[in-house]
DNA sequence: TCTGGGGTCCTTCCACAA
DNA sequence: TCTGTTGTGGAAGGACCC
């Protein structure tokens, strides 16, 4: 929802790229791409067959949810982050498919090899979106920022059998807002000149940071409409809804949007959790989940050449309440050992029983692991680390299940108590 | 309808130190 | 010594994004 918002249909049909005919682009460098329904794109690319019919990918499990649905399913209500049960409702006779992330990744990786050819200037948001800023490209390419798009448009279809769809504009924001309109398949130009004729008829749910709970809020208070938000004093705002959020929304319903594109951001946190298919009272089964989502956590850690030094842990019991727990150690740590150690700890003193649905581990403040290593202070750690290390190892040459910890491959809980830590 | 998984950012509260 | 103020960091929760 929110950034899907739609145009009253005149301004939209002004705006929308129509056989190779757009709206002015003079100054719109940004440019917003993306892929349409990319999944469940990916997965009709796969198998042709599909093409006539609705396909929803998506948990298959029974809480499970909808990542993807093609257009066909979409007509009959079908919204990604639905229950899949809901959609099997609605559409019972739909083909429902697993996701394959490793296939999404490598069409992923094609399509942003693409715009890195067309740019350096990338900021991919996810699997199936990316902001370019293509200001510096155009005397190169002997284009318009909307011959940019078209030029995009043809090649991703050309070289990856799926479609996507592209907002040209002055800003990240606008941009975003634009390929959002013209899905699927599509091209929408934002002149600069245009930038509040366009954006203020949106309803306030269009504006980047506006959910249910802000939009509800918004409207309670009279503000239905970005031109309302625009129209308040920025004091009454702030008053309203907090200073950080009067301000960002603010600026952005004036058009003000000054963000550049970053091709290179850091992760923050690295984490793993899990929905069971049942509710669990289980400790010891929980503290087998707790190992299990903290070697993938690490994994994925040590993958990066990152360490962590705080570690929370989240638990959501039957009822849907959420509770977080988190420590900071002393030091930073990519120690399985490590983090799993902490996490039991959390989960035995601080989390009260009850039936859980889901169970999560999360480590945060991430540094470089070369320039945080202490090898004095972690001495004792370090056995674990090069054990760790050797099995990381042995998984990239024999895959994933290659080496595990014995408590992981028994499903009797008592092994999980006597899965203690001993370095050597 | 009954709510995934991987993240980021903001606010509030609390403890502690200057 | 006590009280008030301010800053800071950690913890927790919530909203939001895709």
């Amino acid at each position: 929802m929110g950034r899907s918002a739609n145009l009253p249909r005149g301004l939209r049909d002004r705006f929308r790229a129509r056989d190779g005919v757009w709206p002015d682009d003079t100054g719109c460098r940004m440019l917003h791409v993306d892929m349409d329904a990319f999944y469940a794109s990916v997965e009709i690319r796969e198998r042709p067959e599909l093409a006539s019919v609705p396909v929803v990918v998506g948990g298959v499990g029974g809480r499970g949810v909808v990542c993807s649905a093609n257009y066909l399913a979409r007509e009959y209500g079908v919204r990604s982050a639905m229950p899949t049960a809901h959609a099997r409702r609605l559409i019972p006779n739909a083909v429902y498919l697993s996701p394959q992330f490793d296939l999404y990744q490598e069409v992923s990786r094609g399509v942003m090899a693409i715009f890195r050819d067309i740019t350096p200037l990338v900021e991919p948001l996810s699997l199936d979106e990316a902001f370019l800023d293509v200001g510096g490209a155009l005397r190169r390419l002997g284009l318009t920022p909307g011959g940019v798009g078209e030029l995009i448009r043809s090649q991703v279809f050309a070289d990856h059998g799926v479609s996507c769809s592209v907002g040209v504009a002055s800003t990240k924001f606008l941009a975003k807002l634009a390929s959002g309109m013209c899905k699927p398949d599509g091209m929408m130009v934002v002149p600069a000149s245009a930038t509040l004729e366009f954006l203020h008829p949106l309803p306030v749910s269009a504006l980047w940071g506006v959910g249910a709970k802000t939009a509800a809020r918004l409207e309670q208070l009279g503000l239905e409409t970005v031109g309302d938000v625009a129209a308040t004093p920025l004091p009454r705002l702030r008053r309203m809804i907090g200073v950080a959020l009067a301000e960002h929304l603010f600026a952005l319903a004036a058009g003000v949007d000054d963000r550049a594109v970053v091709p290179t951001s850091r992760e923050k946190s690295i984490g793993a959790e899990e929905t069971f298919e049942v509710d669990h009272y289980d400790r010891d089964l929980l503290r087998r989940e707790l190992l299990r989502l903290s070697e993938r956590s690490v994994g994925s850690l040590r993958a990066k050449g990152l360490r962590g030094r705080t570690v929370s842990i989240k638990v959501r019991f039957s009822d849907f309440t959420t509770i977080t727990r988190s420590r900071t150690l002393p030091v930073s740590t990519d120690v399985t050992q490590e983090v799993y150690r902490t996490a039991v700890e959390l989960l035995d003193t601080q989390v009260p029983p009850g039936a859980v649905r889901l169970i999560g581990v999360r480590i945060e403040g991430l540094d470089n692991a070369d320039s945080a290593r202490q090898l004095i202070f972690d001495a004792p750690e370090r056995g674990w680390r090069e054990a760790e290390q050797a099995a990381d190892q042995a998984r990239s040459r024999f895959g994933s299940l290659a080496v595990r910890p014995a408590s992981l491959l028994s499903d009797s809980p008592e092994r999980t108590a006597e899965f203690e830590p001993k370095p050597e």
